[in-house]
DNA sequence: ATATTTGATTTTTTCGAAAATTTACGTAGG
DNA sequence: CCTACGTAAATTTTCGAAAAAATCAAATAT
């Protein structure tokens, strides 16, 4: 079997919904793409209705558009939604990781310690260009996630999880084309150590900085290629340097 | 022809998807209570994909859950639940208002009176229990979205927006087992005078504390409905009232 | 030249039958 | 009496053909 083997328990729907959603923050779906079912049906090896269902739950995450009955296309990019995307996370994650240092158990700082340690290490592992790497983003995104796991609120990690995954397809677009390596390493770990000692002000001040400055560098890198009408598909970036 | 109207443009997924979001909202279809497609078929006249397709964009919203590949229930309800929408409400509105105060201009001005007049209006002309009719929520949800319209973040309206339909079916459930008359229109008053007047503090302490008596009104009123294990359909609330 | 109609073509949307999976039930064995 | 197992029934999930709608292009009218 050629497939790549389905989760147990899942539906074919969610499997393909999952697989849309990295293809889409991959930018292996682009932005402002149109999403044709024929050619999608065949990538994905699922009936139409199963396509629409995955379609239409993406929609309600904001990683694709449903127009009327004219179909789907993936979101579009812009510096102003991507200006309001991090002024939002800057708010929810915030409030997040406050209510963890005041909340946070003993497992709750177990599991950051891990988490980075895994980051870290993976990170020394794959060396130059860890950022290409899928899986890197996997555990990144655990670090990220585990830092304000002990909010104790649902609502605010599901939030927060939708806004991290529209974001991270904005860092991807960025990566491509990255010149200066940034010394994210250092910053998690005063990150890490700034939560742990439980030191709100700094925490709450580096975890900002951290999101916004993220933000920053990929306009500065990549902001050249959004809001540009339209989608010219084929020509626009470097699509296959992180196949 | 007795079928409703369906709104032009839209399709039949999407018309389905929001009359039953109205159904969940309006606790039709009971917290808790299992979702079989074939009386769901029958009820909105439609086909297996085409209910699936909404049922899953539900889930996304939180309004209903998916079970692996056993179907679908209706959102559960609990005060654990209540008060977690409560606080991150709190959390959204407050940084939504406090930005529309600092940014809106005179058409959101205009249109908070605007709003305010018609909720106001229709309160008086329904009379005792203007609170149980479904125009009411309506335009009561329009008076809340005018307010912080300002905020110039379509994400944060966006989640406001699913987050107040999510509470709307807590304060639906409570309002069939009000004993007080709630003075909600002067409550709403005071927040329309201090957010015109630009007095952030006072405003901002109007609302969080409108969205927190409000639930806590709820617990009040309905709390012993919620957490009740097996939904025992059928004897558990007084489901005809509203209709 | 520009706008409008018409009809063929493409693309999306909906449908219900068929396949897969879970649940319910009855029987045998401990 | 309870548990394990297997079969039947109920329910969910998937599929692709058929219907509906939008797009495109040529022809005609303004």
């Amino acid at each position: 079997m050629a497939e790549k083997q389905k989760q147990v328990g899942e539906t074919r729907a969610a499997d393909v919904l999952h697989r849309m959603r990295l293809d889409i923050i991959n930018c292996e779906l682009k932005p402002g793409e149109k999403l044709r079912f024929e050619p999608l049906r065949a990538r994905y090896n699922v009936s139409f209705s199963t396509l629409r269902e995955a379609l239409s739950r993406l929609a309600a995450e904001s990683l694709v558009v449903a127009e009327g009955q004219r179909g789907f296309i993936v979101a579009p990019v812009s510096i102003a939604d991507l200006n309001d995307l991090t002024d939002t996370r800057v708010l929810i994650e915030i409030e997040m990781l406050r209510r963890s240092m005041q909340q946070g158990d003993d497992d709750w700082e177990a599991d950051i310690l891990a988490a980075f340690h895994r980051m870290d290490k993976m990170q020394k592992r794959l060396g130059r260009e860890y950022y290409l790497s899928e899986e890197w983003g996997a555990v990144h995104s655990a670090f990220h996630a585990a830092l304000v796991a002990a909010c104790l609120s649902p609502t605010l990690i599901e939030m927060r999880h939708k806004l991290f995954e529209r974001a991270h397809r904005y860092r991807r677009m960025s990566s491509q084309f990255r010149k200066k390596w940034r010394k994210k390493d250092v910053e998690h770990k005063m990150i890490v150590d700034a939560t742990l000692a439980r030191d709100e002000k700094l925490a709450l001040q580096l975890i900002e900085r951290h999101i916004r400055e993220t933000s920053e560098n990929v306009i500065a890198n990549a902001g050249h290629l959004f809001d540009q009408g339209a989608p010219d598909p084929g020509a626009s970036m470097g699509q296959e340097a992180a196949e």
